[in-house]
This record gives structure tokens, C-alpha cells and sequence, in this order.
DNA sequence: GCGCCGAATGGTAACGATACCACCTAGAAC
DNA sequence: GTTCTAGGTGGTATCGTTACCATTCGGCGC
């Protein structure tokens, strides 16, 4: 492969002038210019960005940390930061930790290693120091979704709570009394914060609530929470995550048990889909791409300059899963 | 950050001894590795991959090239694409063209920058001999889903001519006429080959099918040629891939158009909320797993030893949304 | 005509790791 | 005792690029 060694024999310069003119900065004779850039142009001249990296000690890349890329709602994040970032001219780099910390550790690391110039990441609740660790080295990084509880490290989160409450509000307007939510883990931010929202709006409307919690945010960690839910025999069901959805619609469809006649639903995260089920979903939707669009700019603004957390509130798409309670009392 | 330099001088050896005892490699004495180790443990080094890539001319980094990450299809291709490679501890990159030309020529020449070890691509048609280009420079690049006709770039495509026949067969089997296929762009592999495959079918059967077009693959393409189809009147539809099926979706709720009693209907794709619709929707399941699977390892076989082309075969998950049809002849 | 300025250019060193070679020592074989 | 071997070690050059400095040259003002 041609190096910048290579363009500047051929056009006759020193391998300064060529860089100069290929770079674009400092001086350089129009007769130079043309004359490099005819050479780079013949021999194909790509420059090393991994030379460049080394140099200059910032490699362009910056990498994105989920748990699955196969979750709907890290595919918009990570269609969405690569868009931010391809505006500024910067590579993305994907790993997906599956919810595994010791992965995740292995992933944190191999980011150490290529030197990425800039983190983003939906961090599972135990690598709080290995992050704060990156972060003293220097590097940007922004939380995102979730984010490990008591650090001083900067994240775009969703209005959890608010969501949550705004949820349940929905139901209990509607006539409900008796509401289960199916939620992450608890020790997970996002877990936590929904539950807590969720508590206080039943509080307030004297409503009954069940919250099941998942194990995980994986499929398998989340029927027996599902179950749990589903046997409390609530009117009414809140899926906390797209995941735990998922397990729901299995469940409802298993036990024949008819949304909105039987059990209401409202789902966390909005997808194409939950228009086209037999009673299409009332959901919470996210605004996942200006979410991931305040992360990757606040990477590149000074750290101590804006706040440490910015919150997105999630707005509540009515359709036709939740069925007014008519009290007969 | 430390440096190997550092971890030298703390440890009282030489640097070379020390890169010896950190990468494994050539012969160092217990006193010296437990030196090295200690004081690489104390500084918290971490090898710079950067200069590493540059001396070693390998950076350990794959990338993949789709048009987007938010289709499940693709998500799955990065999915098992980052765990083949993670268990050969390289590094994936993504980037995503949107289906834009000129773009995937700018993700090319970026990742030659950046001196990706590999390359996984579902090309678009345009750039073949960017592609060969690439090749000939001596990048392994394995060609995934689509192809660039007529390249000798490996690839591992699914037989698309197969599936559909099979999907049109399992229609007029069930005493289908007029059947409908919407596909996506015949300048794209895939939709040549299924709508060549399909065309097969239906003469064999002595069908009626029409081949509606889309005339790209995002959602405002497919519109057209998805009312085109079903104003046609067909007694069944083939969705040709996951964009075109939820425009499929969205066109018959607007026009309460009822599967099956109406329309039966045939997905390609298998997609977990195919289950949850009014009728359970017979699809073409691919083995996207491995598919990639096979292409990451592909990747890292002699280019002249297997063959250039692997295809797999799709296998048809029937549920509820073909409707069998009594000729009442 | 002399000195000065800025544009244009080139040489050198450095980023951090490792391949290659040269060396040095201790032990084995004769 | 001498030679050979092999394990252990360190120096040096290198990957491709760019920051920094030094040099040259033409033109301008006095």
C-alpha cells in the first residue's frame, strides 16, 4: 500500500511538503500542490489513520457499549451515535457486553487498548470504577439509559420515574385498581427509577400495585417475573421494557388471556409492531435518537462546563390496549 | 497513560524484556516476569493496540459494512458478527450506508484508512470495483446477503431463488392463482434471485404472479410497489423482505384488508412479533447466525481453498396467514 | 543596496511496540 | 580446560505520520 513516502518520491517533493499539501495544513506552491495531489491520486494514496493515530495520539474512533445490539432500542442508539459521529468525521466502534460484567470488563479494556478518543455506554450496575478509571485517564465517556449509581460521570437518561408515573396515572384515570409492572432488575437505574415512579402514582390514585421484577434483561430471566405478574390477577399490565414485552405477549398468548378485555396493556418503548396486533399498544415512547444525540455532542463539550445528567421525558402514545374501568360499585 | 518504557524502568529490566514477558513470547526468567507483571499490574498498563497495529501491520479490527443497523436483519448480522469475532479477539466496526453509494465509498476508503483486518459487506450494486480494489490490496472481504454481480469477491448469500419458489409452491398448493410478489430492487441480488425463483414457481403451477418493485429499501420506496400489489387484487402476497412487510402491514390496517380471509400472506424474515398479529404470519426463517458464522470464518480461510459462493436455504414456518382456497370450479 | 519578512521547503525526532540481531552467561559434553 | 549450546537479555531500527525547527528564497520598504 502507497505511503506518503511513496506520493512524495513520485511528485518529486519532500515527504513534508506532501504531507502538508495531503493534510491541508500549512504552506504549500500551487506547483506543489498539483503536483502532489496528481501523485496521490495515481498511486491510490489512502493515509494511515493508524500511523496518524499513534502520532497524534487520537485515533478518530469512539466506541459504543451496549448489552445487545439486537435490542431495538440500542439499534436506534447505535444508528443514531453513528450518524452524530459520521457528522464529525468519526469511526464507531461496537461492542455488546450481553449484560455480562466481566465482559464488559474485557470490552473496557480492549477500548483502553485501540485508544478510542471518546466513550459511550449503557453500563451494567458493576463497573463503576472501571469507568471512573478510564474517565481519570482522560477520556470522555457519556452514560446512557442507564447509569451506575453514584458516579460523577456525565449521562442522558430517560425521565424514568416520570414515565412511570405517567403510566400508571394513565391507568388509574381509566378506572384501574389493581396494576402490575413488570420491571428490570432493581439494582439497574432504569429498574429502579420506573418502580419508584410507578409507587408513587398508585399511591397517590389509592391504587393497588404488584411490582415483579426481572432477574435480567434477558428473555429467559424475565417469564417467571412476567408470571408472577400475570397470576397477582391485575386489570391491568405495564411491560417495563422491550424485552419484558416480549415475554408478555408469549404469556398472554399461551393463557389465551384477550388484551384489552381481559388484562390491559401498556408497553415501555414504542415499535412498529404494537400497531399491529389485534388491539394495537399504548406505549411510552422514547426519544431514543435526540437522547443519543445529546450524548454524542455532550462528549465533545468540556465536562465540567454543563451539568453531569440530562433527562429526556418519554411521552405517552395512546392506542387501544388499555379499557375503561367502569366501577360497578 | 503508561508505557511499556514505564513498565521497563519500574521493573528494572530492559523494554524488550518486557514486551517478552507481556506478549508471551520468547524466553524470559521467573525473576523477570514477575517483575514485569507486578509493575505492569501497579501502573495499570494496558498495550497501546495503536502502536502495535502500526509496527505489526494488523490492527485486530473487523469491520462490517450494512445499510442499517436498526433492520433486524442486519442487527442479527452484527449480533453474531461480533461474537464469531470476539472469540477470535478481534474488534468489530460498523458503519452503515443507508443504502447511499456514495457513502459506502466513503466507509471504504475510511476503513483502508484505518487498516481494518478484514471485511464483512452486503454491498450495495455500485461499487464493485471499489470492493475489487480493496481485494486486490489484500484484504480478506467476505460478501454477506447480497453480492456485487459478476465480482469473484466471496460471499455467503442465502438461496434466494429457492426460498421463494418455495413460498410461491406452498401457495399455489394451497390453491393459490394470483399471487403477488413485492420484492425489493431487481438491480439487487436479492431481488433478482427471488423474484427469478419466484416467477419459476408460479409458471410451474401455472400461476398468475406479479413482481411489484420496490424501488429501494427504505420504507418510502416500498409504498408504491405495495399498493401496486394489492391493487391487483391478488389472493396472496409475498412480502420479499422485512421493510417491504411493514409497509405490507401498515397498507392493509389502513384499508382493513383482513388476513388471511382476504389476503393470505407470506413473510420473508422470521421475526418474533410474527406471532403476535391478528393471524400468526407464515414466514421464510433465514439462518442469519449462520450465515455470518460461516462468513466470519470464511474471512480467516485461504481465499483460494473453498469455494467463491456458500448458500444456505431458508426454511418456511407456516402459521396462520395462508388461507387454503377451494376452487369452486 | 541592505536588511527584513513571510512563504515555501526539507531534515529530524518522536509516538509505542516489536522483529532482528548481538551479546553474555552458565551449564553440558568432550 | 575448552568448546558448544541454549536460555536470558538488551540495543537498534522500523512501521507511517506529523510537530518542530532550520533553511532558503523572492520581494518589499527604507
Amino acid at each position: 500500500m502507497a505511503t506518503l513516502a511513496d506520493v512524495a518520491r513520485r511528485s518529486g517533493v519532500s515527504v513534508m511538503t506532501a504531507s502538508r499539501v495531503l493534510s491541508g495544513r500549512g504552506p504549500a506552491s500551487a506547483s506543489a500542490r498539483d503536483a502532489v495531489t496528481q501523485a496521490a491520486d495515481e498511486l491510490g494514496y489512502v493515509p494511515n489513520a493508524v500511523a496518524r493515530g499513534l502520532r497524534n495520539s487520537r485515533t478518530g474512533t469512539v466506541a459504543l457499549v451496549i448489552s445487545d445490539i439486537q435490542n431495538s432500542f440500542y439499534s436506534a442508539v447505535a444508528k443514531a451515535a453513528e450518524k452524530g459521529l459520521g457528522a464529525h468525521g468519526l469511526n464507531l466502534t461496537i461492542a455488546s457486553s450481553n449484560e455480562d460484567a466481566q465482559r464488559e470488563r474485557d470490552i473496557l479494556q480492549a477500548i483502553q487498548a485501540m485508544r478510542a478518543d471518546a466513550l459511550l455506554i449503557t453500563p451494567t450496575e458493576h463497573n463503576g470504577d472501571h469507568l471512573q478509571r478510564l474517565a481519570q485517564h482522560g477520556l470522555p465517556i457519556v452514560q446512557l439509559d442507564r447509569s451506575v449509581p453514584g458516579s460523577d460521570i456525565r449521562r442522558v437518561l430517560l425521565d424514568n420515574a416520570g414515565a412511570a408515573w405517567r403510566a400508571v396515572t394513565h391507568l388509574t384515570e381509566h378506572g384501574h385498581r389493581r396494576i402490575a409492572l413488570v420491571g428490570g432488575p432493581e439494582r439497574i437505574t432504569t429498574g429502579a427509577e420506573r418502580a419508584s415512579g410507578a409507587r408513587n402514582a398508585a399511591r397517590q390514585a389509592g391504587a393497588e400495585l404488584l411490582v415483579a421484577e426481572a432477574a435480567s434483561y434477558l428473555h429467559e430471566g424475565t417469564r417467571p417475573a412476567v408470571e408472577e405478574a400475570i397470576d397477582w390477577g391485575p386489570t391491568a399490565l405495564i411491560a417495563g421494557n422491550n424485552i419484558v414485552l416480549e415475554t408478555c405477549m408469549d404469556v398472554l398468548l399461551e393463557r389465551g388471556i384477550d388484551v384489552p378485555t381481559a388484562l390491559s396493556l401498556v408497553a415501555f418503548d414504542d415499535l412498529p409492531w404494537l400497531r399491529w396486533t389485534p388491539a394495537p399498544i399504548t406505549a411510552l415512547r422514547q426519544p431514543i435518537a435526540q437522547m443519543t444525540t445529546a450524548a454524542v455532542s455532550m462528549l465533545f463539550t468540556d465536562p465540567d462546563s454543563d451539568g453531569v445528567e440530562r433527562r429526556f421525558p418519554a411521552e405517552l402514545v395512546e392506542r387501544a390496549s388499555v379499557r375503561r374501568i367502569t366501577t360497578a360499585s
